[in-house]
RNA sequence: GGGUCGCUAGCUCAGCGGUAGAGCACUCGGCUUUUAACCGAUUGGUCCUGGGUUCGAAUCCCAGGCGACCCA
């Protein structure tokens, strides 16, 4: 063969050499009549699967049993007549041993030539076929003892540092392909985040809820206060919103006549990026007919519960070094009376606004003057104040009406709702309520948001009148629950960011230049 | 939106006014028990971009880009 890799003092050391290096060796591969870009291949093993099967032969021991696999080169180690390869595929790795003497007899390449390809045409990288015996070395190593290989995919571009792997944050979320590929824990974080979303699907599917579209692109965004995306239908010559929140149709569906509905699907919502913020994230919001909000902080707590037992083995966990029992079942207080075991301070007892702003005025907090209800100042003193000191799961229930515009009114509380929060490690989680089913009070709420928004705040919304329409035929007592999954995603793989649970997470483009 | 820090070889980083460096990877040679293989020899650069200061800038200054962290 005439291959680039047997002429002395070519060298290949920048990204283009390599790549061109490559390259050369794709010709090679087509010359010897082999595809480096095959079709096919019969697996019948992955790496996890022989690791738990072989792990108590003893070293030096072989197993007759023929195996199959196919997987990425992490790592080679070449000597003479003997190589070893590190497979990854994806349930993990497995070492290759690969022997001269072995793979000449079985592949009968002209000129017993098939192990020197091996060592000349194969990079860090690539993709391989084998298939041989199964061989804990004299080290200890377990290993398939190969018989015969294939080049399945040849790659063109070199993989990270070996030891130091990739950590440019950026790159890392630019190229997440590499990060996959170098970094083993990524892989197992998005392992983790397909096994919540599905586990979260089988646990209400089992309960009875029957899962629902409804429409991403909306006249009128509604069911939470965020900015949205606008985006323009062409034919129709309008504008269009992408939803913030799935709440108003899967409630129209409710009004139908299904008594448990969810959907499991992305939500957009147009503000800043940080650590727990991406505009694009996924929410399982769920509906529950002739149920309240007690009977969904059951559900609640039962559900994570479920979940960490069954993804993670354990209700114990650690959150970024921060021990966290998940056991049921979780505190659950009142907005009012955890500002007065934090504060001191009984909101229930001012009937001014003016008379509250003057009672929070040595806690320093900001946009006291923007808050135009008790509610909303108590809510500040809230987030300000006592929301990063909620680190064990616990239920901030029964919020001011004020800030809860599609909430029921408490059934013996004046000027609160029932409603609750989840927070976790000092991050809302999941938000739930009773569902306000009187379409006159419902209204009057919606005008005051639309007063708000004609007021110039951006996150505000109108009045939804088909959603009014909905509720004047009559919809059933109804709690309602919204959960983030990214967020739950992220406290039960220990992630810091939102970024390290989306697989493409939105990032400002390179400029070309 | 404000502040701080970062951006140098494919990767991880050093260099901080005087010829652009190391480890790993790559290429070549050697090696049948390695596992961050080893030994030897090479090679590889838009020092993020654009201006400015200077005899001379990766280094100092200004503006911009991208990112990280903190604050709002």
């Amino acid at each position: 063969m005439s291959s680039d890799s047997n002429r002395p003092g070519q060298s290949a050391s920048s990204l283009d050499e390599i790549r061109a290096a490559r390259l050369q060796k794709v010709e090679d591969l087509k010359q010897l009549g082999q595809n480096p870009f095959a079709y096919r291949w019969d697996v019948t093993h992955h790496t996890a699967d022989l690791q738990a099967k072989y792990a108590d032969i003893e070293a030096g021991a072989e197993v007759d049993a023929l195996v199959s696999l196919a997987g990425r080169i992490l790592a080679r180690r070449v000597f003479g007549k003997l190589a070893f390869f590190t497979l990854q595929d994806e349930s993990g790795i497995i070492q290759l041993y690969l022997e001269k003497a072995t793979i000449d007899a079985y592949m009968r390449e002209p000129n017993l030539q098939a192990f020197e390809h091996l060592k000349q045409l194969t990079d860090v990288g690539d993709i391989l076929g084998v298939c041989g015996t199964i061989k804990r070395t004299e080290k200890g190593e377990l290993s398939v003892k190969v018989q015969e290989y294939a080049m399945l995919t040849k790659s063109l571009l070199p993989l990270p540092d070996k030891w130091h792997g990739l950590t440019d944050v950026a790159k890392r979320y630019r190229q997440r392909y590499v990060d996959l590929i170098v970094n083993p824990t990524v892989r197992d974080t998005f392992r983790k985040r397909a096994l919540i979303t599905s586990g979260i699907r089988r646990y209400l599917e089992d309960r009875g809820f029957l899962e629902i579209e409804t429409p991403v692109l909306q006249s009128e965004a509604g069911g939470a206060e965020a900015r949205p995306f606008v985006t323009y239908h062409n034919t129709l010559e309008m504008d269009l919103y992408l939803r913030i929140a799935t709440e108003l149709h899967l409630k129209r569906l409710v009004v139908g006549g299904f008594e448990r509905v969810f959907e499991i699907g992305r939500i957009f919502r147009n503000e800043g990026v940080s650590t727990r913020h991406n505009p694009e994230f996924t929410s399982v919001e769920f509906y529950q007919a002739y149920a309240d909000y007690h009977d969904l902080m059951n559900l609640t707590e039962d559900l994570i519960a479920t979940l960490a037992k069954d993804i993670l083995g354990t209700l114990k966990i650690t959150y970024q070094g921060v021990d966290i029992d998940l056991t049921p079942p979780w505190k659950r207080v009142t907005m009012h009376d955890l500002v007065q075991e934090h504060i001191g301070l009984d909101f229930r007892q001012f009937t001014t606004l003016e008379e509250a702003q003057a009672a929070v005025k040595d806690l320093k907090l900001h946009g006291v003057e923007d808050c135009d209800s008790i509610g909303k100042l108590l809510n500040e003193v809230f987030e300000q104040k006592i929301e990063e000191t909620l680190i064990q799961p616990t239920f901030l229930i029964d919020h001011p009406i004020e800030i809860s515009p599609l909430s029921k009114p408490h059934r013996s509380r004046p000027g609160v709702v029932e409603r609750f929060e989840l927070f976790v490690v000092g991050r809302e989680t999941a938000n739930g309520f009773s569902e306000l089913t009187d379409p006159i009070d419902q209204r009057q709420r919606f005008e005051l948001q639309a007063a708000r928004k004609a007021a110039g705040d951006l996150e505000a919304t109108g009045v939804d009148e088909d959603f009014l329409t909905a509720l004047e035929h009559g919809m059933p007592p109804t709690c309602g629950e919204g959960i983030g999954i990214d967020r739950l995603v992220m406290l039960l793989t220990d992630s810091p960011s939102i970024r390290d649970v989306i697989a493409f997470p939105l990032l400002k483009p390179e400029r070309e230049e």
